[in-house]
DNA sequence: CCGTTAGTTAGTTAAAGTTACTAACAAACA
DNA sequence: TGTTTGTTAGTAACTTTAACTAACTAACGG
């Protein structure tokens, strides 16, 4: 945007973008400002090219002057929101109703250095836009690692073995715009949000299980980082501590014991000596029962997590996502109810809903977009 | 106050109150507002009996004239907060700067109806207001159990064995002036950020324990209370499952056998039969072995449950108090430690401090305080 | 040592711009 | 003719810039 939206401004562009077709005396009437201030402002968004009329409306059935109806201009400004994964990137470009102009993969698997990441990112951002690039608001982006989203700051990246990468700044300005950076898992959080299965949710915990496991927190309606960026590291959560206080050396930081795509493949191997990868062990759940005992058991650990999450943060949903929480969803869901019907009431249990990740593996790049649109244009 | 600040007069005032003396010069200059508008606002504001004009300074080394400064008026309005406990109410008489007034107790233990409730909180208000009720800001109430902050209802509390309670309306309506309720755990961690050892901690948990065991949360600055306002019962944590399970029909809401003063009365009472008060158990704990044990037991637990709260929150200081947390606080702290060392790594344990409830038994009615405070005069 | 002058700082006044409002009105319509 | 939309005109509130007065320090000359 060119320039910055006063209150007054996001408020009645705000009003147009949800009534869809709005007339200046019905966004008066909206707002409260009188007729005058609004046809100002009106006047000013469209010369910005944020709204335009759209058409004449019918007049009320006493008579009177038809209305001319309003409306957003959608694409009068695009985001960029990218998905840096340990195997693959994904850059979406969008307009401001969040609808998909573009969409870009690249490889990233095997990457180790600086150099070579920010490279990738370069690409993909550029190879994504297709519009001219003064129309873009910013790009968000969702890394996996510890972050600081107020300097987009990296400090560790483990898939990359990066450590301390001012990407927000090397991204910015490389490309001369904002952006912003975050945990992918709290990002998906906040796409699912805006655009998935999380609307009008103010309290949410997206619990992501794909290689690893890890929650993203959006609390009284706004991402939940922590004091240390370390917030949603679920993968560490004791639920069970004499059995594993017993069997390893230290329960806080044993990821890979847990529900997760390792998790369950290294425990096959240790207990089956079976080497199968996570969608090979779903696909014999039922047909073999050890493979089926590991499972449950994993659905047991994450029942319990999920209890503890619902103890001590009050959720109003939880949804489960991620590269094997997506595709299994059902079931997984089938498993982990019945042990969540035992340890959590059912009247608290009742008020909780669970879902799928709506947006799939698009997750992280929807929530990189809605980092920008909440930041730079208007917070829905 | 007779008129509410607008933005730029709030900025005024919370310069004055924070500099502590301070030029209508200097105002300008660290506001960014314009000298004429600092005057005015500045007029204003002495004109509402907030600021005055308390001294002249020294000019500087180069010369010029000596700068007025102003000071903060922090009796100019006063805030009422009050502890409604299960034994007993106390309510506080503060001014702006939350110094302590007035001071009343009351006893609440065997109440068990509305009508006598309410009563008696009428009483303490009324008893410890000893100015012109026409300056009192408002009156800010934390009370045990399950209440809604937007609307001051109070869905249940067990203490008096009382449901749906529109505390918040029948205390405003009697004395004409807001009211708002919440939950003490949480009210006290309030109270402890602005006033006690979490100053300047935006992510904060609060342990109270006393009868029972509660949390209080404060996360990104702001109290978070949960979509059922149930956030922060860790009661009702799950960190020894296996163990949990065999021993009673549901982990989930088994608060009792938790540390608490309830939860060791009651080991002590049925795995060494003694008739012991929670006083007498923490004197007795280096002379009996056997208590001892129990008193260890449960601090791995409140261990496992504070590693798990980090985990999931990642807090920058957790603040141990209530009636046995504050007065056992370096007895429950020594050996809780060491549990927390065994599982918690000491880079994350390092970044959080461990504090004692700085208000101790008026860490609720400060914190009705500002509530008060932060919603109708100031959000510092 | 004392009065004068230059330079600096505090706070006010005056003029002008911005943003909002109310009142009044023309255009369009059943 | 009455109703509704949207504009114009005039006004009020608030803020800014520019310029001012008042008050002070430091340094210099006699």
């Amino acid at each position: 945007m060119s320039y910055t939206l006063s209150a007054n401004e996001e408020n009645i562009v705000r009003l147009v973008r949800t009534r869809g077709l709005i007339s200046r005396a019905d966004l008066s009437r909206e707002s409260g400002l009188s007729k005058p201030i609004v046809s100002n402002i009106v006047s000013k968004l469209i010369n910005e090219g944020a709204i335009i009329e759209k058409e004449i409306g019918a007049s009320s059935e006493k008579g009177g002057k038809k209305p001319i109806l309003l409306s957003f201009v959608s694409n009068y400004k695009y985001i960029v929101g990218v998905d840096v994964g340990g195997n693959k990137l994904i850059a979406i470009l969008t307009d401001l109703d969040g609808n998909i102009i573009n969409k870009v993969r690249k490889v990233t698997k095997g990457i180790k250095s600086k150099n070579a990441l920010t490279e990738i990112i370069f690409q993909g951002i550029e190879e994504v836009i297709t519009v001219d690039k003064t129309k873009i608001l910013g790009v968000g982006i969702g890394v996996p690692g510890t972050t600081d989203i107020k300097n987009g700051f990296v400090y560790y990246m483990p898939a990359f073995e990066l450590n301390d990468l001012p990407l927000g700044e090397i991204v910015s300005s490389h490309f001369g715009i904002p952006v912003m950076i975050s945990n992918d898992v709290t990002v998906n959080a906040l796409g699912e949000m805006s655009k998935g299965s999380a609307k009008n949710i103010r309290d949410l915990c997206l619990i992501a299980i794909g290689t690893g496991t890890g929650a993203g927190l959006i609390l009284n309606g706004s991402i939940y980082c922590g004091s240390h960026n370390m917030a949603g590291e679920i993968g560490y959560m004791i639920t069970d501590w004499n059995r594993e206080n017993k069997s390893r050396n230290r329960t806080f930081g044993n990821y890979e014991s847990w529900f997760s795509g390792n998790g369950l493949e290294i425990k096959v191997k240790e207990k089956l000596g079976l080497n199968l990868t996570t969608k090979e062990i779903f696909d014999n759940l039922e047909k073999s029962r050890d493979i089926k005992e590991i499972f449950l058991q994993g659905c047991e650990h994450l029942a319990l997590g999920i209890a503890n999450i619902i103890t001590l943060l009050d959720p109003q949903m939880i949804i489960i996502t991620g590269g094997v929480g997506y595709n299994q969803y059902s079931m997984i869901l089938k498993h982990l109810m019945p042990f969540l019907e035992v340890i959590v009431p059912p009247e608290i249990l009742k008020n909780i809903s669970f879902n799928r990740g709506e947006l799939g593996d698009l997750g992280v790049s929807v929530g990189g977009v809605s980092l920008i649109h909440d930041s730079y244009f208007l917070k829905m």
